[in-house]
DNA sequence: TTAATGTCTCCAGTAACTAGAAGGTCAAGG
DNA sequence: CCTTGACCTTCTAGTTACTGGAGACATTAA
């Protein structure tokens, strides 16, 4: 597999999977004599991988350390808990920001009229 | 006043002040005969503008329009709640986004034993 | 006078790509 | 055989909003 095929297989972007082999996240599995890069199932599969962990959330950083627990035949289903746990806490904590920021600026937004006056509590707060 | 004098009277941090002059956000009123750059209220209301609208998530684009909004006497309040309205919908965009991030995660996180063995719903679900 | 602190500018790095340039490769059609 | 177009390569630079640090000048207190 050429690294089009690799990325449509895997559901990202030609750039994006060649960055992954540049930071050597997801390597291709072999060059061809021309310099190309090619994909086996297996390097497709771990390109998936990448794909549905940041789909979570996870950094690179994340995502390297969940590829070598996937490829782990040791790995105990806690150590993937743990990471995927703390994972879950930051959503919460994020989850948590966004509601009283949502409820803060909600609250502006209804309490300004939107008309042509200049009045606004919405910059008032601001300012 | 100096700019570590304003960056506590704005609650932003020295380096943050002189980045908002540099990209012509926020001026410092004048600079000293040795080239220091110093605040009057003018200024330092501004960056405590500038500070408020970042903590609801506003871009520095999104607050330079605000700014400009703020100083301008001819505003209309429908200005200002339409800008505040559109970062309020995507606030809100987020908050389904990470909702629905979560209840999978904590879905997932919930079915898996975190034992020693290495079988493990997440890691399944990822690969 | 000296030491400490404050300020200046400029350069580089962060996260995770993305865009584009310049150039080599491959397959199909004429 | 040649050309055309799609595909591939590397490299550089840009994105967002800062942050850290180097080297140099200014100010202030002891």
């Amino acid at each position: 597999m050429n690294i089009s095929a690799a990325s449509k297989a895997a559901g990202l972007p030609v750039k994006t999977v060649r960055y992954y082999a540049d930071i050597g996240l997801v390597q291709a599995s072999a060059r061809s004599d021309a310099g190309y890069r090619t994909y086996d199932d297996v390097a497709v599969r771990k390109l998936v991988f990448v794909r549905r962990s940041r789909a979570f959330g996870f950094s690179i950083e994340g995502c390297r350390e969940l590829l070598g627990l996937y490829q782990d035949k040791d790995r105990t289903s806690s150590d993937v808990k743990r990471i995927a746990s703390k994972r879950l806490a930051e959503i919460e904590e994020k989850q948590r920001e966004l509601q009283s920021l949502h409820d803060d600026l909600a609250h502006l937004v209804k309490s300004c009229r939107g008309d042509d006056m200049p009045d606004c509590p919405i910059i008032d707060y601001l300012g």
